[in-house]
Parts: C-alpha cells; sequence; structure tokens
DNA sequence: CCTGTTCTGGTCGTCACGACTCTTACACTA
DNA sequence: TAGTGTAAGAGTCGTGACGACCAGAACAGG
C-alpha cells in the first residue's frame, strides 16, 4: 500500500511492521417489504456502549474470510438464509470515536430478502425486530453508534439499484404478481405508477418476468386476480422501470 | 457491532478486548484526461513484496482521521493537490492474502484531476507516471497487489458517475470548450457522442455550463474557435448526458 | 480570395413513456 | 342465478427526449 518510502511519508508510527491496529466489522443493512411498507431488521443491544439501543447487526472481520464472506456468515448467523445472490457492499466507515471502545472501521452491506417477518418470529422477538424504514429516515428511533448514517447510505443504494439492476425481485416471492412487484418500486422510491404503464414496461417480450400460468388469490375484497411471474434472466442487463426525472430530482432536492 | 451475545455469537476469538487486528490502507484511484485519454496515475512500489511493480498510491489510515481525511491526506502527499470536492469512496477490500505480509483491509478513493501531467514531472518522474487506463483494463499493465480490480472498479463507477453526477466538469478546467466537456465522455464511455447534439443537452437553458465570453485559440488546423464555458450550479442534480440503452447494455455485457 | 476545419444552429423521424379509457375476469351477495 | 363491485389486463393518444443528418457561420492559413 505505501509507495514511496521517503522520510516524510513514512514516520516511524507507521512503519509497515508497527502499524495502526484496527478492529473490522461487517454490518448488514437488511431490507424486507411487510404490507407494501419497506422495513429493516434491527436488533437491540445488550451491552454497553449503547446497551438497550437498536442497530444493525453485524459482527467482526474474521482474518481468514473474505469481506463479502463475513456479510454473509453475519447474514446467515441473524435470519438463518443463505442468501449470498443479494448481498452487496456500499460503504466504509471509519469516523473516529464511531465506537468508543476502540478504532473501529465497518463495511456496510445491504441485504434484500422476503419472508424475514417469520424468520424474526422464530428468533426471540425481544432482541430483533422489523422497523419502518421511515422511522429511521426521519429520526423517529435512534439508533446506535453511526448507524443511522449506514442505514441512510443503504436506502440511498437501494434507490439506485432498483433502477440499474434486478433488486426488485428479490424483495418478492418466486412467483409473485405485477401488483406485488409494482407495490416495491412504489415504497422504495416513494412514487405512484400507473398499474397499467408498469405492466407494459415489464411484460415487453424482454424476459423481465416470465407467466407462471397459475393465478393468484384475490383481495378480500374480491377482484379479478392476478397472474402469476417469475423472475426472468433479464434483469441483470438493468432492470426495465425508471424513475422519471422530476422524481430523481424531488430525491437530490430533498 | 456485536448484537447479541449468545455464546455462539461471541466465540472466545472475537471477544471485544481482543478483535482480530487489522491494518486499514487507503487506496486513491487519480484519473486525468490527457489527450482525449483516460489516464491513472500509478506509483513504483521501492520495496517488497512487488518491489518495483506499478500500483495506486496509498497509506495507512491514521486512528485519529476520517476515511475520507485519510484519502484527503494520501492524495495531497502524492500530488500536492488540495481536492476534496471530487474525492469519493467506491469500495473496501479485505481479501485474506491480498497482502502477503498482513492482514490488510483497504479503502477504495476515486480522485479525478486535471493538470497532473505538470504534477507528475514535477515529482520524480522515475517512481510515478500516468497510464491509460485501457492497459489496465485489458491487463497490458499488471499492477501490485489486487490493484488491477481496484482500478476495475473504479472506472465502473466513474462511468456511473458520469451520467448522475458532474464529474465531468472535474476532468477540464475552470474554462472550457464544449469539445473538451465531450471528450471527457467519449472517452470514458467509450462512445461517439454527436456535437450538435451534446450542445444542445449542455446548453439546454438548465445551468449546466455558463458562457464566459471568452474564445478558445483553434487548434493547429484552423477552424471556427470555440467558444468557452464554465461549469454552472445545476451538476449536483444529476448531469445532463445520459448513455443510450445500448451502450449500457454493452457495458454490462462485456 | 479561396479552402479547409470546426463550431453552431436547425430539422426530422423514432421511440419511450405518461395520462387516460375501456374491457375482462373473478368474488361475493342477495 | 343474476347482479354488483373490484382490480387486472389491454388499447389509444399526445408529448417529449434524443439520435441521425444537414446547413450555415466563423476563423486560420495559403
Amino acid at each position: 500500500m505505501t509507495t514511496r518510502t521517503g522520510p516524510e511519508d513514512a514516520p516511524p508510527a507507521y512503519d509497515p511492521s508497527r502499524f495502526p491496529a484496527f478492529a473490522v466489522t461487517v454490518d448488514v443493512v437488511i431490507l424486507t417489504m411487510v404490507n407494501a411498507t419497506l422495513k429493516v431488521l434491527l436488533v437491540r443491544r445488550g451491552e454497553a456502549p449503547f446497551q438497550g439501543m437498536w442497530a444493525i447487526p453485524g459482527g467482526f472481520k474474521r482474518p481468514n474470510e473474505t469481506l463479502d464472506g463475513a456479510a454473509k456468515r453475519e447474514l446467515a448467523e441473524e435470519t438463518g438464509v443463505d442468501a449470498a445472490s443479494l448481498l452487496t457492499q456500499f460503504g466504509a466507515y471509519g469516523d473516529p470515536g464511531r465506537d468508543p471502545r476502540m478504532n473501529v472501521v465497518t463495511v456496510g452491506y445491504l441485504a434484500v430478502l422476503r419472508d424475514v417477518g417469520a424468520i424474526v418470529a422464530g428468533t426471540d422477538a425481544a432482541d430483533a425486530a422489523l422497523f419502518p424504514v421511515s422511522d429511521v429516515l426521519n429520526e423517529t428511533l435512534e439508533l446506535a453508534f453511526d448507524h443511522q448514517r449506514i442505514v441512510r447510505d443503504a436506502i440511498d443504494r437501494v434507490r439506485v439499484e432498483l433502477e440499474v439492476t434486478g433488486i426488485a425481485t428479490a424483495f418478492v416471492g418466486t412467483t409473485f404478481t405485477l401488483a406485488e412487484l409494482r407495490t416495491v418500486y412504489e415504497a422504495i422510491w416513494g412514487v405512484q405508477l400507473d398499474a397499467a404503464n408498469f405492466r407494459r414496461s415489464v411484460v415487453s417480450d424482454d424476459g423481465w418476468v416470465i407467466p407462471t400460468g397459475g393465478r393468484a388469490r384475490p383481495g378480500p375484497a374480491g377482484g379479478r386476480p392476478a397472474e402469476l411471474y417469475q423472475a426472468g434472466r433479464a434483469w441483470r442487463h438493468g432492470g426495465p422501470i425508471h424513475r422519471s426525472p422530476a422524481g430523481r430530482r424531488d430525491e437530490v432536492t430533498r
């Protein structure tokens, strides 16, 4: 990493054999959709500092594993889910004092899951729960460490990923209706999408979704049952739905 | 960072008081445009490992500085430039064995500068030089550590930033012609843009660029002198030039 | 004055997309 | 079994962005 080794570039304290020691952790922002609302999985801290406060799940990176591997392991330990496909790194955080105990640099990962509700219920419900992302963004809920900023960055990232990758399909089940998929976009971008136009964009013979032939059960109010689809293979080339310029500008202005 | 402290979550080796120690470094991918070609600043390693090979400039993070601060400091040490505005983090790298000496996690930063040619000439030309980015991408030039991957990720990032931020103006001077600005897009995206259409997109009364009234000196072959512009304040809301869907698809397929 | 080169401005066709309307299909109830 | 309500599926139209292409303007140099 060091490049030139002139005296001004390598003071004694930064000799490679005596580098400053850091703890490296991996924090995972686990997102899911519940009732057309974007939620984040938080755990309650059992010890100081920030004892009793809610935080993002995470843990130390081990020397013999990669960062991606550490994130995958933490996700599995917290939820039991082995979802390596949708685990993307979005940032590193190393402000001095962010952990009062020691020098910690953490790497943030974004995970998108479905059916986390059942998973959380399976664990001890007292120290793991789903919270609306809006509660974190508008500071209704205060988080430990700098986790508020980390969650905020994760949301910014998922908003972009939604436009350029197939991350939307990770929020829904293996089969889904177009209305379900549409609520994902609407909840994450905070916009209203015309159902007809959405359908035309997604079903446009490009292989975004594949009809399964099945039909969903209508809601309690009746209505025509929606067709069931499964994700196609075209999502790796950028998603079919794009934000309107007005909407994007709003987000930046926000 | 640790969340629950059950016995399975906290093996003795990962007690907070005895965390695994890592060195944390910051590596800066410094990009600039020379003769309509995208170049990256590399330095030659003076010591093992990878002695004599070219690498990205970087160095250890100090405990009392932020990651952004460390990147800013490294950039200043290498180039003397204090360009905090366009220094963006794009990834963290911590594969075991990426540095044979010890456990190192590095955070990659992207810096965009102009006039690096003069800066490099000012330093010892033997151990710092500009290389075409294409030489790194197609593996004509082999880099130390995993720096090839880091540069590749940085290029991926700058291609996206070019579309959604005003990073293009960082490659040109305070005043510039539209042709200069166009070559930035063409070099980074590897496309050809119609000069007339490019002009229309940029000068569309949105404040992307502000005419200064001055005119550039024509090239050696003559021609009409181009008007000089300076960057407007609208770039923070997303850039005016967007890739064609075909071009974006090519990049993913690549 | 002529020519070559580059910038600047204009036109046109295409296509993606949003707004809007209508039809279809099913559940539920009387 | 007929009627009603609801939501999905399908069509239409207008607008706006953008790329391809062309023409004029401005300057250097011979």
